[in-house]
DNA sequence: TAGATCATTGCACTCCATGAAAAAATGCAC
DNA sequence: GTGCATTTTTTCATGGAGTGCAATGATCTA
């Protein structure tokens, strides 16, 4: 990492902020009823400057969607690695990129994450816009598995294979649960561990049952 | 179909002429560059009418998305029909409701479609709305699946089956042609046969790269 | 400390979207 | 066809979303 200059920093400062007094906001009073004039009100900043920011209410809310796969994580990918089993590695590929947030930002991701997640169940019209996010990451896997592949992004085997680790992704966040952080520190990040263990064991239920399905659907 | 009356034939015109004016417009224009005013004048009506019939902008340049299946033919697909393979019949299914449209309609869907495909390529944020779309159809092709295997749709087979029929057909109508429809009459509706004749090549094509997939790569 | 750079802000403006009530069109009974 | 009920369209008012612009203020560089 590059030592961030305090400019940065402060950006960085703000637009989380701004993230998370969104998502509070309409968890509290539902989105329809809260306004970028609260919004920003509640981060101490001028309204227009929530537009500097984010280019719509919604974006605030949703936030930045799933962590991108690596630079690294890819080019192992795509040399065949780790283990040369291509649904194994595409396992490994959609994981790694929740393996490398630190500590953190790990915690951040998952709180966050499962705020949306009650959020999402009242306000059906956050879900189709949170799945464009999941578009963007799907839209990398795509150009890994292509690559891998030695085939071109708009090919038919590319899509289908990525397809089904996003719908495995899906999955696993759909019935991931929350393990209580109740407290600072340790205990909290016991709860991260416990749900990052979580995330790989339902992963791996959804690529099991993805090879069963194949294999007797065939 | 049951006579329908005039006030029933109007709104349904209106409705036409409303998404038809929408599109024309955003192509013409960019979809940024046109205002609803412009479009509730360029169909006739005035502005608030045009938020009778639909809640955004965007939704009248969408469209409907495709055809929904019929309950015909979900109650064939439940009952393991027609063939009793999982692919080739969720591949009917999916296919379904493009064949049961009337002419009319199907001429209007596909003309429309590739008319917003156009557009989609330049608009990308269209893209995801578009995709919502899709969305709905999805979830109805995973209760069709779980219904047929007898799980929730909650499950996760259900959803990894449906994912792949609906990327299927995605790339079937991303790489459909346009079969000029140069006449009226014969020539246009020789044309739409073509189109339909694609489809399902394309859709055939998809799901053999399906199989082939998971028999080499498992 | 001085000047360059970049972020924040207030202001004015357009467009989106909705509620309410008046006006127009349609359907129906006679 | 005439009159009445129903539904649709329209007009008007209102408030929030989102953007361009120019001024102000904070941070960086030397």
């Amino acid at each position: 990492m590059e030592p961030m200059g305090l400019r940065e920093r402060k950006k960085l400062a703000t637009r989380r902020t701004l993230q998370h007094e969104a998502l509070r906001l309409a968890i509290e009073h539902g989105s329809e009823n809260v306004t970028v004039d609260d919004i920003a009100a509640a981060a101490n900043v001028s309204t227009r400057t929530f537009f500097n920011y984010f280019s719509s209410k919604e974006e605030a809310i949703i936030g930045d969607g799933p962590p991108r796969p690596t630079a690294d994580a890819t080019a192992v990918f795509v040399a065949n690695g780790p283990t040369g089993d291509l649904l194994d590695d595409l396992k490994h590929f959609i994981l790694s990129p929740m393996l490398d947030l630190s500590a953190e930002e790990l915690g951040y991701t998952f709180t966050d994450f499962l705020a949306r997640k009650q959020l999402m169940l009242r306000e059906s019209h956050l879900v189709t816009r949170m799945m464009a996010t999941f578009a963007a990451t799907e839209r990398e896997v795509v150009a890994g598995v292509a690559a891998r592949l030695g085939e071109e992004p708009e090919a038919i085997r590319p899509q289908i294979v990525a397809a089904l680790g996003m719908t495995a992704l899906r999955f696993a966040l759909r019935h991931l649960h929350h393990h209580g952080d109740t407290a600072e520190g340790a205990g909290a990040e016991g709860a991260r561990a416990a749900e990052i263990a979580e995330l790989r064991d339902l992963l791996d239920e959804a690529f099991d049952a993805l090879r069963q399905t194949f294999d007797t659907a065939r």
